[in-house]
DNA sequence: GGCCTGGTTTGACTTTTGTCGAAGGCCGTG
DNA sequence: CACGGCCTTCGACAAAAGTCAAACCAGGCC
């Protein structure tokens, strides 16, 4: 596709400002426009990603805490975020830590696998503009068709369209009625590609969900709070791109996993970097068991919740010794 | 190493601030210090890299001229800095976006390999600082000493400092007086790891020189101006990293190369991205010839040096057809 | 202890940038 | 061909950011 005049400008406008640090007033004159056109085409330019603007996320790494996280869980890198006095809202400040990770980890041509839920869209809808050109974005799990405005589908082209990528996402339900339905389904062509594509992604972000009456499996109505408190009581540990896993991380055996569309464990685990962002508190057992089937590299949470986890590997490890 | 309080202050301010978009009053309000400081830290953070700002140099590739490049002379990538009325000089120009297009094929993790010249210090003297962290820079070839500030050790190095990675220079002169004693100094280990190490890099930044009395190689005294001439007449058409290269861009069978401590052009091809810049419109022939040897994949050149080459392709497979 | 020295920090000032309503074009439509 | 919607551009003003000399502080040295 052609470049369309006005983006032209755009460009030139951002080069001149940015690369050669030309004043607003000089780029205008050289580009015989109004320095008022310039300060707009420079909104635009950060807006679509022409121009990108980047923190290093280094000092949430740097910290001694994340530092013995890593080592403890042996993860290849942990970012806590900081939950101290005037930290206005824990969870934006996380996703806010997630956001700029996950653009300093994605590379051009890379194949992004995303997943499901109110993190990942939070942390999609807070996402900065990048110009990435060959990037492909995944989704990992069949849609939720529901009230809620962060489905599987929704995360996938965000993101996709934040980073100037192509979203791939496919139209099946996340869970179907009977098992039958689900192997013939997952059988599929269409889903069958989408589904093997998945372990050849560099990249995957996604959350762990709980298993409570408020996990969006049940507000979705995909489980009664009935089946979920009865998962629970056989092991159900926590939530990975739909599928229920127990303690170890690995998928429970249940009617409901059976019935499920979405990435196997195994492919996750075949991704290069695994992005694995925690928001709520609550959700210490579920990180756990995503933590011990190897479903993380990388790891974004609050200061308490990795306090926690320290403590944890700590005690384990004592034990054990 | 520690991160000083002093830094950590610069990595929050640039958070807050770039992460956040705070204005630089409630960052310094939350940091408890003053608003100019608050500038001052921010200006650091970006003279450090812990902030980083791009400009995508998409406008320059996607001009129609730059794909018919790619395609006649079947690059990757070519980059054509505009030539036209209002630009005041054309080799800065080139070397600016050099400099920004070096930056966005640099990925974390790789090694690079680093010539030495004129251009190459421009480039490395306008380039932003970066913030990779496990990137080593390279020297391809042997040290010039000599006059001048661009020697190949100062490129590498100030190319590492810049991005915030490690050097490795080695020093050795880059031509000795008998073959003898180069062939002994390639075979000590030092060197020839070094030397090996090239094939390994993952990037190469260099520019080709002419062979006339201008060339670094007479104005340091590696060679006279007689001797030069008289390569010339024995079909020298180039320099790459030190060595002279014939018109197919092979490397031309005299005493000088015998006698030169450089990467081996083999190597340098095995290097998967080269990035190969040229300001002067001068070095029209030995770019030509370094095209040929294959020993560059993307091109950045200003706007009349491409118009040449187009005609010069075009010329060449008229005839041949 | 006094006295430099080098680097921070600050308040006041200047310059640069963001924004807004109004005006000006451009294009498809009635 | 006039009209209205839509987007760009403009000038002027308000807000924000950059800058600088002076004050300040800590640490080393006499």
């Amino acid at each position: 596709m052609a470049i369309r005049p006005a983006e032209q400008l755009i460009h030139k406008a951002a080069w001149l400002y940015y690369a050669h640090g030309l004043r607003q007033d000089q780029v205008a004159s050289q580009l015989n426009i109004s320095r008022a056109s310039v300060a707009m085409y420079l909104r635009k330019a950060r807006e679509t990603g022409i121009v990108n603007i980047s923190t290093s996320t280094q000092l949430f790494t740097d910290d001694v805490l994340a530092r013995k996280l890593e080592d403890a869980l042996s993860l290849d890198a942990v970012w806590i975020a900081p939950e101290n006095d005037h930290i206005a809202d824990p969870s934006t400040e996380i996703a806010v830590l997630a956001a700029s990770v996950f653009l300093e980890l994605v590379k051009k041509g890379d194949r992004i696998g995303v997943a499901w839920g109110r993190t990942v869209y939070m942390i999609a809808d807070i996402m900065s503009y990048a110009d990435l050109q060959d990037v492909t974005v995944v989704q990992l799990c069949g849609n939720l068709g529901a009230p809620y405005s962060y489905r599987p589908d929704q995360c996938t082209m965000e993101i996709a369209r934040r980073l100037n990528a192509k979203g791939l996402n496919f139209y099946a339900p996340l869970v179907l009625s009977t098992e039958e339905l689900a192997r013939a389904l997952r059988a599929e062509p269409v889903i069958r590609e989408q589904l093997s594509g998945v372990g050849e992604c560099d990249l995957a972000l996604y959350s762990v969900g709980a298993v409570d009456a408020d996990s969006h499996l049940v507000k979705c109505g995909a489980l009664t709070s009935g089946e979920m408190a009865e998962l629970r009581s056989r092991g159900a540990a926590g939530v990975i791109a739909g599928q229920i896993i127990d303690a170890d991380g690995k998928v429970l055996d249940c009617s409901y996993n059976r019935r499920v569309i979405s990435a196997e464990l195994a492919s996750l685990r075949a991704i290069a970097r695994r992005l694995m962002v925690v928001q709520e508190d609550s959700k210490f057992e579920p990180l756990l068991a995503a933590i011990a089937g190897g479903l993380c590299t990388h790891l974004v949470v609050g200061a308490r919740m990795a306090q926690r986890l320290l403590d944890h590997a700590g005690a384990t490890t004592e034990k054990a010794s």
